[in-house]
DNA sequence: GGTGAAAAACAGCACTC
DNA sequence: GAGTGCTGTTTTTCACC
């Protein structure tokens, strides 16, 4: 379903998703139609889901990045799942296995608003919150 | 140095960074040029790092998504560094505190081949392994 | 998978406020 | 400094081979 061409356009797409159809296509000697098709044909079968950004949260305001293993307390579930999903400071967050229900990354302003995120946290589940130091190689996809 | 139309913008690229400039234009009332001049400065300033894309890794072949917290032996630290980033596995890979010194996480085809990566970490680690069983709001940001 | 032509989008610059 | 409009160039988008 996916190719060794498809991959290598990926692979193009994960470093820079804004380049033109004919720039990918002189990398992988293809026309710029045929790049097009390719790509149009991953993002009809759902291969490719979308196109982002990567950002600089610390320049955004945002000096402070966290991760949060959520333990969601019994009977509050579901409302765990709304409340992630409506915080702006959640930039992912999955379902895991082991002694925790959830896992968030989160980037916040400052102490202040990190204890004020937690405070929101704890009335749904118990929050174990792990620093964010650095980021190692930034150029991979999500 | 951001400000708010800068991060309508920002917000309009996380959903769609392949958006044309007119497209974003009409969504917040600004000309094309306008907002390519915001966009260039926001790249040039070092906000945005760059363009990337969403992955469905299960059609990608990988139907095994897992978080690795790794504990590195002392003096295999630069070691460490150099093996997470050469993996093509990892997507994401971070320096954190606590009790682990890195959390990354990996993309693999089956059980067989997470053995395989956990066979190769442990030689300069203690892996933590916790089983990704679905990511929440797929429309956010790096 | 490629080609070619029309339509759209982009990049650069001069101009206004 | 920030926004707009204009212009040549590049890219995309088709129908078709």
């Amino acid at each position: 379903m996916v190719d060794t061409i498809d991959r290598k356009i990926i692979d193009i797409l994960k470093i820079n998703s804004r380049l033109a159809y004919a720039e990918i296509g002189k990398k992988i000697f293809l026309s710029p139609s045929s790049v097009r098709e390719r790509i149009k044909k991953l993002e009809d079968t759902g291969v490719i889901q979308g196109y982002s950004l990567r950002l600089d949260q610390a320049l955004m305001g945002n000096n402070l990045e966290v991760f949060v293993m959520l333990k969601i307390f019994s009977g509050k579930f579901q409302t765990a799942l709304t409340e992630i999903e409506s915080y702006p400071e959640v930039k992912e967050a999955y379902r895991i296995t082991g002694q925790h229900n959830f896992h968030i990354r989160v980037a916040l302003r400052d102490q202040l608003h990190l204890q004020q995120f937690i405070d929101k946290l704890v009335t749904f589940g118990e929050p174990t919150t792990h620093l964010i130091l650095s980021r190692l190689g930034n150029e991979k996809t999500l």
